[in-house]
DNA sequence: AACTATTTATAAGA
DNA sequence: TTCTTATAAATAGTT
């Protein structure tokens, strides 16, 4: 459209190039808006112009240029890893999170293989290691804390329960004792004699809980 | 242009909408890529179709669409921060690179606080952290090492340098005593005694380089 | 998809 | 940059 010419090839004179850039500029920024309103889509333009300025336009629908960006990664991505998302549950997720955090854990450890840190750097690194290695000890054993607590609850519940039982046998065998007769009694298959009533055992050596995190 | 209508909102028409959208799309991506080769711009066009299909489409120039969007993440930190990058120098972006790795760390055991890592993940995240203390240490010590050695060097070399002027000194005052005489020198304002050559203090308790450092 | 009457964008000039 | 205007280009409605 204008007057002539139609020829798609750089412009070489710079004060045509320039003026050119801004009424294509904002043309192209119209028509991205009237798409974007018309047919309700989601659209983001990023321009440099030759001299290295950025000019952007993003829908109003999207909160920021970083949304769509993010939208374009997941897009992409989606089509490189084809269907295997689909598979993935809440719990995978997570596992995947932590796999993650530690690869950027290694990644990290590894910069420091490739040299670069000055000495007072490596002391800084080494406090800082040190205390999160305090933090995960301390979260290991706030854990292992409350597991025992549980267990040894459950254990001393289990004690009440049997002092309770052999308390019941003592007395339907004194109840017995004071009937003088060896007769059949009403419930005759029932023997009430649980063992000694003595104490449990509390140690937590074998417990399926410690054998199947160790 | 086309017959009529001209008002910018959504069409509410699911049929006319597709259409309107694959024929401005088209123009779009057409009008996208003359801007790009008349002015010698670059650009991104993200386009997501109301029910979620990408199209794209960037400038011949540039190799990808994320090449890009790492331009634009770029400039858009430079409008936020400034020029307070024109001030940094290269020794200031590798602090800053280990800040960032530090900051990925702390972030990290922040994780680690708010719960979720059962006591298999705490066992295997305190054991990385030992392996990565490890490693710091063993970096500590080398470059430690090779401090200590070098200064040794140094001293060593004083040492040489000492024990040859001091045999010099010898040498001139045997020849001195062999002229036998106390009339004035030829050079007579120069003391080539330079104290006892006895030994040199090794320690590095007050090194510039070990101050400098911590 | 294709057609075409119209509207819209813009090249050149001021 | 901005305005104007002649003209090229895009496209709405239709087939």
């Amino acid at each position: 459209m204008g007057r002539g010419r139609t020829e798609i090839k750089r412009i070489e004179n710079p004060i045509q190039r320039q003026s050119t850039f801004y009424k294509r500029r904002d043309g192209l920024f119209k028509k991205a808006r009237e798409l974007s309103v018309l047919c309700d889509a989601d659209l983001l333009l990023l321009l440099f112009s030759s001299s290295g300025k950025l000019y952007q336009y993003h829908s109003p629908s999207v909160a920021s240029a970083k949304e769509l960006i993010e939208r374009y990664e997941v897009a992409t991505q989606t089509q490189i890893r084809g269907d295997r998302r689909l598979e993935r549950n809440a719990e995978t997720e997570m596992v995947e999170k932590l796999c993650d955090s530690l690869e950027r854990e290694l990644r990290f450890m590894k910069v420091d293989e490739g040299q670069q840190y000055s000495l007072p750097d490596l002391g800084l690194l080494e406090h800082n290691l040190e205390t999160a290695i305090g933090k995960v000890r301390v979260e290991m054993d706030r854990k292992i804390g409350a597991q025992i607590h549980k267990l040894e609850t459950m254990v001393r519940d289990r004690q009440q329960e049997r002092y309770g039982l052999c308390d019941k046998i003592a007395r339907v065998q004194t109840l017995r004792g004071m009937e003088a007769d060896g007769s059949a009694s009403s419930t005759p298959g029932l023997d009430l004699r649980l063992g000694t009533c003595s104490s449990v055992d509390t140690s937590l050596g074998s417990s399926p809980w410690f054998s199947a995190h160790f």
